[in-house]
DNA sequence: CATGAAATGAGAGTAGCTCTCAAAAGGTGG
DNA sequence: CCACCTTTTGAGAGCTACTCTCATTTCATG
């Protein structure tokens, strides 16, 4: 949620060592983010202005945007991605590649669904029906992609920055993106789980055979 | 470049049998294209403003948001995927599916270099360097994989919505924009065409032999 | 408590984009 | 050639995301 945040720790305001700046800081940010899903629930994405997110959140609109960049990454906290990285970093050399992608994939989507599964749903239909805001989950996940790269080129003994490294990256985004996208059109209801799965496998081993 | 042009003609403003106002339209809006790669050129992509642009172009702003939604669509213009689509819907069954592909996007890269070979490398760069040109792509590009759809399922006999067929198209499309991005990182330098080959190989067989 | 640093608010300014409405230009039938 | 209808255009007002600056307030520290 903020940096130095051990992850899996209940997100927010207390932890007494830090200093009442820190606190207060920490408080601001999911004021403005909890105002934005709010009002976002009420009347929608783009009826949703800054100014009254400022004001349901009690602060002034300079300060929205000193804690967000732009209004779409109010609601796109991909905080999680460092963490899986570090995570899929740590899988033994035993395990092959796509089933370490599979753990990991697994397990932050749990921990996802675990501390806020409404925000993960809206997130997921705003990239829907919001293209400004699929297009800054895209940015994100292409940089997300980036990090990949050096995953990957350990674990195959290959250039991070070859070609076909960051192809390969780019593919997995791309499919997994997919996976998200289609989940949520068809309104969340089907188990993510058995989506990534099968996402991955058609990644790693292409399409299943003719049927027709 | 716009409805109904035979493609490989040579783009613009005769063709006689169309009516004045036909060929006026097809006149601002090349006239708005060149001003605005001229400015880019000049100023940058940020520094050039829709008021320079329509100054240059001798038009009004108004005409020419009527003309592009969005300042970024002005240098995107991917008016060539349909006809690639339509081309790879017309390779013979039995044909390999990325043989397919390859054939169609040797095709198509030819034929843009060989149209305006400035005008791509201008937008690979801006692709590389300005956010909002790179997600305006990223979409189209996924607007392309959702066609993709349709001519993957034909081929491999499988339903066009299944999430197999949406993540297959998707994570080509993810690997092929990569191809793009890195094309343009090295400057335009590296023979395109190579580069394609190298990530539909990937995409097909996965990750090359390690070399560690 | 005093001094310095950091966070905030207020406000002005820019630019992308939308909408409306009236004027102009192209097409068509008499 | 003219009158009529349709399409395109320009002018301008308006909204909002976003940036910058500067004065004020709020926390931290010795």
């Amino acid at each position: 949620m903020t940096p130095m945040t051990p992850a899996h720790s209940s997100p927010l305001t207390d932890r007494p060592q830090l200093g009442l700046r820190e606190r207060k800081k920490i408080k601001t940010r999911t004021a403005i983010r909890d105002a934005t899903y709010a009002l976002i629930k009420e009347q929608g994405y783009d009826a949703t202005t800054i100014e009254q997110i400022a004001e349901r959140a009690e602060v002034s609109p300079s300060t929205v945007f000193r804690y967000f960049p732009t209004k779409e990454d109010i609601v796109l906290t991909d905080e999680y991605d460092p963490m899986m990285l570090e995570e899929l970093r740590g899988r033994p050399d035993s395990e092959s590649w796509m089933d370490s992608v599979r753990y990991v994939m697994h397990r932050s989507m749990d921990a996802l669904l675990a501390e806020d599964p409404e925000a993960v749903r809206i997130r997921a239909h705003l990239a829907v029906q919001i293209p400004a805001v699929r297009a800054r989950m895209i940015e994100s996940m292409s940089a997300t992609g980036r990090l990949l790269r050096s995953a990957i080129a350990e674990r195959h003994g290959l250039d991070p920055d070859s070609l076909e490294v960051r192809v390969f990256a780019m593919s997995m985004v791309g499919g997994l993106m997919e996976v998200n996208i289609a989940w949520a059109e068809n309104d969340c209801r089907d188990d993510l789980r058995e989506l990534v799965d099968r996402a991955l496998q058609v990644i790693e081993h292409g399409l299943p055979a003719k049927k027709a």
